[in-house]
DNA sequence: AGCGTATTTGCAACTTAATCTCAATTTCAG
DNA sequence: CTGAAATTGAGATTAAGTTGCAAATACGCT
């Protein structure tokens, strides 16, 4: 559970498990899908045990430290995050006309990255694919 | 020529060709490489043709919707962008350790990417794929 | 349970990228 | 040339994110 591999990570570098970085914590994991982290600080703020927003700020940076969540890109505004624990790794389909995201999965994508990296002797660990075009519903609306 | 393209594409849209859109244009394509909104604005303080800062940036994003030029991605500072005209489509992988940027093209990249934008019905026109980890000599300093 | 200390918090001030406002200037079609 | 429309530069403004610091808190130790 994601709490409890944060717990581990906390402690492992000496830093300690309050309230707000749980209510941080919780909020990401409740949240389905993309956010942003003044949105997130919006949602902290109307819930139960709330963060301020330094706190909300630094606990984000901790928590891509961690490994569960991932900076997937910036938008024209700033951030754009998603946990990545119990939600595998994928790549992002953005529609320019109406913002929907969609999400695939490809293990040859993923093979052929690998192979290419050999290739330039590069030891590569994470990648971002971020393709842009338009998406069926968009296409099919079209003058 | 690249300054052809942006006559053109300024003029189609009704817009006026400056000495200082011209100052803009011409130290991009003086620049190889990437760079960022800010350098360039430097540069351009010390050229024999000035632009303010107001003047650059605008010029820029004219220069992103004319196909000029591309927005990269965004660093930790500000975006990145570099000049697609003479300079054909690839990809990037950017060495966490030292910052090295590796520029590479793979044509069945390319095609299984067309693949998996028809699986999902995506009409996809531009992408963008950062490869992050370490390149080859930052693996050999290693403990 | 209580103590002591290193860590964390919240607030506001700050930083930095980028955009906007608007009066003065420039472009360019006619 | 002329005049309307577009553009410029300077500085104000916006917004994301970070930072300094005094007060509050977590937690290992007894
Ligand atoms: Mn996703
Ligand atoms: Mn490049
Ligand atoms: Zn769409
Ligand atoms: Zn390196």
């Amino acid at each position: 559970m994601e709490s409890k591999i944060f717990r581990d990570f906390l402690i492992q570098r000496g830093l300690k498990l309050t309230k707000e970085r749980m209510a941080v914590l919780n909020q990401i994991f409740s949240i389905h899908g993309h956010f942003e982290p003044e949105h997130l600080y919006l949602n902290i703020r109307n819930s139960e045990i709330k963060a301020s927003r330094a706190s909300v700020y630094r606990t984000l940076n901790l928590l891509v430290e961690s490994g569960l969540v991932e900076r997937i890109s910036r938008s024209d505004k700033g951030n754009v995050y998603e946990h990545t624990y119990g939600h595998s790794h994928h790549d992002h389909m953005i529609c320019t006309t109406c913002g929907v995201v969609i999400e695939f999965f490809s293990e040859s994508l993923e093979e052929l990255q690998k192979m290419i990296c050999t290739e330039y002797h590069f030891a590569g660990t994470t990648h971002t694919l971020e393709i842009r075009g338009k998406c069926r519903t968009c296409q099919k609306r079209k003058k």
